[in-house]
DNA sequence: CCCGTAACGTGACCGCCATCACAGAATTCC
DNA sequence: GGAATTCTGTGATGGCGGTCACGTTACGGG
């Protein structure tokens, strides 16, 4: 377990306001599940009363920080992590040091959540990549809540088929690009998919390094570098530190076909 | 919807044998789920009687020829495939003809699991590569009975947390190999996974084309089959006709570390 | 502010494997 | 049983990208 793991203290009266939350309990930010701002468009939306308060009770909340790790690949799985805030890196391994990054998970998603149900080890490892606050549920509590509460089973099986998706979007993109281009550019059009294009361009913060990028797309870091500044030299894209600026989206669409 | 699908009918009485399931019907083994040989052992063992009883109202079933598709990549979800006797090709194809094949379900997975339950669209297109019985239930009646039944939801939260495991084997064999030789090694020590090693050898019946075992793991066609006389020249395996028989499987997995 | 480290940029090399092209083998199908 | 189609085997070729090597820039902490 990793160090720094500090539960939370239970509600006892009132509604906090998030200014509240501060110094009186030790802990920042973290706070009981009823008031989190992602509960009402996550996994838990939507449950009876008597459901969330029993959620409340068999969940316990931690911060990490960068560099921290929730689970490794191949432990038999304690549970899983309802994360709050901060972004986490899901990973796996070969035996020979080379890494594959899954995706990287955002606040409001579950983690560990194929092995918690199936009982089967972590098939990923959970690094912390932007300071953290997660909510631990066991195992053993997470099943026998949803036993109880056969909605949330329900919740649960969506969330598992959206991770699935997500799952097959990042295969395509590696099994069936031709070059390392066309990976890149199948990359940062997933990147594109959730941001609204505004004057013909579309602005993100990428806080990946080439590297993280490179492991993500099946691709060497160098690589990674030369494509970017390919595609700045072809005026495809801008960067300017962590955001970057896609100019021509069709263009990069052009190199999917072939 | 494709063509050749017939609805089973309804078991009036008692158990009846397989031998007697042939002509009476006109149907070929299709039989009621209570009584199907896959029932226990996969997505809705142990269910409650009544759970049961409501399963079969909802549950249609249907046979498809070799070549049939189940649905198509990009389709929006219809429901779900209960596979009861036959083998199913899930692949997924880019725009300029490059195929992709994910896995290979065999006779009691339930397919179209992940589009139905988050409703978005299949992600996969479902081929019968061996002639197929499979019981079909519609999305709405099939999320209605999750719904009643939280018990069968929790079985599909595994069932999907199942999919998505071997999903990341696949992954894995194609984004974490450095050589085509260790991604064919990978594909075959996983095949072995399920099948009994016996006097220093392990054999499998393997239905596959080289064409198709290329798409499984992202290579070309020719070098599948170059790659298997290389490994037939070394004695790590024999092939006669569709039995493949591992005979150093030590060898294979050595081939992974480097 | 300066130093140490991490991230980025770029050149040279060269091996793997996709691609093309075609020839046999083994099927399926009339 | 012969024709057509699909599958398997093999050579030649060329380019993409992985790897090594090193220089430069950015950043963060004492």
């Amino acid at each position: 377990m990793p160090s720094g793991f500090r539960f939370v203290a239970h509600r006892e009266g009132g509604i906090l306001r998030d200014s509240e939350m501060r110094a009186p309990y030790g802990l920042e930010i973290i706070e009981s599940c009823l008031s989190c701002p992602h509960r009402e468009d996550r996994l838990f939306c939507n449950l009876p009363p008597a459901a969330l308060q029993r959620l409340e009770t068999i969940t316990s909340a931690a911060a990490y920080p960068k560099g921290a790790t929730l689970f490794v690949e191949g432990q038999s799985p304690r549970g899983v992590f309802v994360l709050c805030s901060g972004r986490v890196k899901l990973s796996t391994t070969s035996a020979d040091g080379k890494t594959l990054i899954l995706r990287i998970a955002d606040a409001g998603e579950v983690l560990g959540l194929p092995g918690t149900v199936t009982g089967k080890d972590y098939e990923l490892t959970a690094e912390v990549i932007e300071t953290a606050q997660a909510n631990f549920i066991s195992r053993t509590d997470f099943l026998s809540f949803l036993r109880e509460h056969g909605e949330a089973a329900l919740r649960v099986a969506q969330q598992l088929g959206e991770t699935y998706h997500s799952a097959i979007a990042e295969m395509r993109t590696i099994g069936l690009s031709h070059s390392a281009g066309e990976k890149l550019a199948r990359f940062l059009l997933d990147l594109c998919e959730n941001h609204p294009e505004e004057g013909g361009e579309i602005k993100l913060t990428l806080t990946l390094t080439h590297e993280e990028i490179a492991q993500t797309i099946g691709a060497s870091r160098e690589t990674v570098t030369r494509i970017f500044s390919d595609f700045k030299k072809r005026q495809f894209l801008q960067v300017r530190g962590s955001t970057l600026i896609i100019k021509k989206k069709a263009e990069l669409e052009h190199l999917l076909g072939a």
